[in-house]
DNA sequence: TACGTTTCAGAAAACGTTTTATGGGCGTTT
DNA sequence: AAACGCCCATAAAACGTTTTCTGAAACGTA
């Protein structure tokens, strides 16, 4: 190798002689205006301290150059990445889909970046190993998605330091929390099917170690309970449509149940379905309740009573939540994001 | 200020007094474990050309102080940054949120990050922007998963120097694409519909700017010309339920009409709802397939016949020819995944 | 005109890592 | 015993930005 030219400072060309091997840095953008790198940076970051001719030129070297400051070397001075990162379980439910885009949305319109990291399984070990992938990546804040109580065990343990606001993982968490009413939604769910004479209601609820699934179940329970109704049997799913109507037929077959509260909606598909199968009439037989309202909720047939969710309010707060954190700020530490009974036409009078 | 103590090199302290400010460097590893930063960087980068009772020491360090490299640092010099662009559209729909998890996934699995960037609208100006957003972040390589023709075209004129892959963007594009069998598998689910004698089959499509829509006509109008029948208006909807419904109701009214393909199953589930309310049954009066095999598919009433779209496999091949683009081979640039029937009980022979 | 104040621009250091080049110790070969 | 390689480890430079400090010019006022 002969000498070879300085690296520094010169003009980049490639290989074969042609310009722009590498593409463009503060350097090459002062040079061509005429001014010191610092002058370029101010002009980028803080335009008003520049003066308008200078500004104007260098704002035409970095348009002719295609300039992109490289966030890189900027994270490394400023310790600011930029980035958010969101941990979530890896699934196609509705739920954390719509959630990971809503939060997405209110990221970008703050000009963060989102990085986003699934979860296999979503025991403590798992959640832990999630974020430390995001620290690696050094993130300036975390929001933690994950619907599971030994998630949300894992949450209490992690490394503090860095922002963080967690998404439906219950009370009693030393982060902040968003989460839906999940059991003011159930409890009125019951409390409407109750008010249509049914003597009680069943209810098909998810996972058990779901947060979601907890609440839900509370809700219900306590409606029943403030109605003094009988409180039966919890049958638990998976929130899945073929649980549901897994479960679905075991009460399909009991003529004495005449409503049932389901989850989600999902399983509420699969419950419909098991009803129909034993020709059991909804609502004028069976009347049924989903949680989510999927889009898909309205055009069923017979259209779903459901639960509303707002999935957009839960990411977009989640998101404010954390930037007040990241400010320094820490006056809410817990927004719960109402819902909303949409009544259909698959719940009617107790027969 | 008086004097203040020399940065580089010392002791963190903050404000306090306490240790630790700021997290461990390389160098403070290095002088716990009483070697260069060099000998630690290689322990971690390439272990075997490190003598054995140095690499404990050094790991020892590196443990002690829960030493997590910086990316950014790393970034800077390296180029690259172990971080992948994923930009989509911002929809709950099914089928872009579990491609991107599936892409996710695999990303994962090689140990890169992924960025996620929405679009508002689809317009070639939006996806480039959302291009233009990664690149800030320097991401070593880009999955556009655009399904629209606008996007399509926007892809075309994107900055080069970056490997990318579209999903779903169509033939003819000048990177390498992924995308389903969509042609193939409207044209058997189609075929299905004559099998069983209707004498032609009506279709419900997506907006025709959506490729993934173009692809499910053309496959459904050369099966029908293939077996030389009359090819039907095209019913376009947005695949939402609700213009399943509206456009359903239409269909509904006209009792020739005995077989119709849906372009999702979303919508399938709004034309199934308004067979039902004007009173035709399926599949006895009329037949319906839809398109994607949601989970609920199998549990809706009647259990949906669809083509079943592996997005699993979409993802993973996205990210394997990313993989390969970014170690600049070139080999494959076009993957078609396969789609499969399948078939339940939305459709009967005619009658 | 001289002085103090403000505004604008530049120089140098620093962020934490890898790349490149160099040096010392040790075993093997003649 | 000297010379040659090889392995292991180090030193210094470089990546591209911002922070901090310093200087010069421009402005207003006395």
């Amino acid at each position: 190798m002969e000498g070879g030219m300085p690296r520094r400072g010169g003009t980049a060309f490639d290989q074969a002689g042609n310009m722009r091997a590498r593409s463009a840095a503060l350097r090459d953008v002062a040079a061509l205006a005429g001014v010191s790198t610092m002058t370029v940076s101010r002009t980028l970051n803080e335009p008003e301290r520049v003066r308008p001719d200078t500004r104007a030129r260098v704002l035409a070297a970095v348009e002719r150059l295609d300039y992109r400051p490289n966030q890189a070397a900027r994270q490394l001075v400023t310790g600011r990445s930029g980035v958010l990162g969101v941990v979530g379980v890896d699934t196609d439910l509705y739920g954390p889909a719509a959630t990971l885009y809503a939060i997405e949305r209110a990221a970008r319109r703050s000009g963060y970046a989102v990085d986003v990291a699934g979860l296999g399984s979503s025991d403590p070990g798992s959640i832990a190993e999630g974020v430390r992938r995001l620290r690696t990546q050094q993130v300036d804040g975390l929001i933690v998605v994950v619907p599971h109580q030994a998630a949300a065990d894992g949450v209490r343990d992690l490394h503090p330091g860095l922002p963080l606001v967690a998404v439906d993982a219950g009370w009693g968490m030393p982060v902040p929390v968003v989460m839906a009413d999940q059991t003011g939604g159930a409890a009125r769910a019951t409390g409407h099917l109750l008010g249509l004479g049914h003597e009680t209601v069943w209810h098909i609820s998810g996972p058990v170690d779901w947060m979601a699934a907890q609440g839900r179940i509370q809700g219900w329970r306590s409606a029943l309970q403030a109605g003094g109704r009988l409180v039966p049997e919890v049958l638990s799913g998976d929130w899945s449509p073929q649980s549901g109507y897994r479960l679905g037929r075991h009460l399909a077959g009991d003529p004495h149940i005449t409503a049932i509260f389901v989850a989600n909606d999902q399983m509420a598909v699969g419950v419909l379905r098991s009803l129909h199968e034993a020709g059991r009439r909804v609502p004028e037989d069976v009347s049924v309740v989903g949680f989510d309202d999927i889009p898909e909720a309205g055009y069923l047939w017979p259209s779903l009573t459901t639960v509303r969710q707002n999935f957009r309010d839960l990411g977009g707060e989640a998101f404010r939540l954390l930037l007040q954190r990241m400010k320094g700020g820490t006056e809410e530490s817990l927004k719960i994001i109402s819902t909303e009974l949409v009544v259909r036409r698959s719940t009617g009078r107790a027969p």
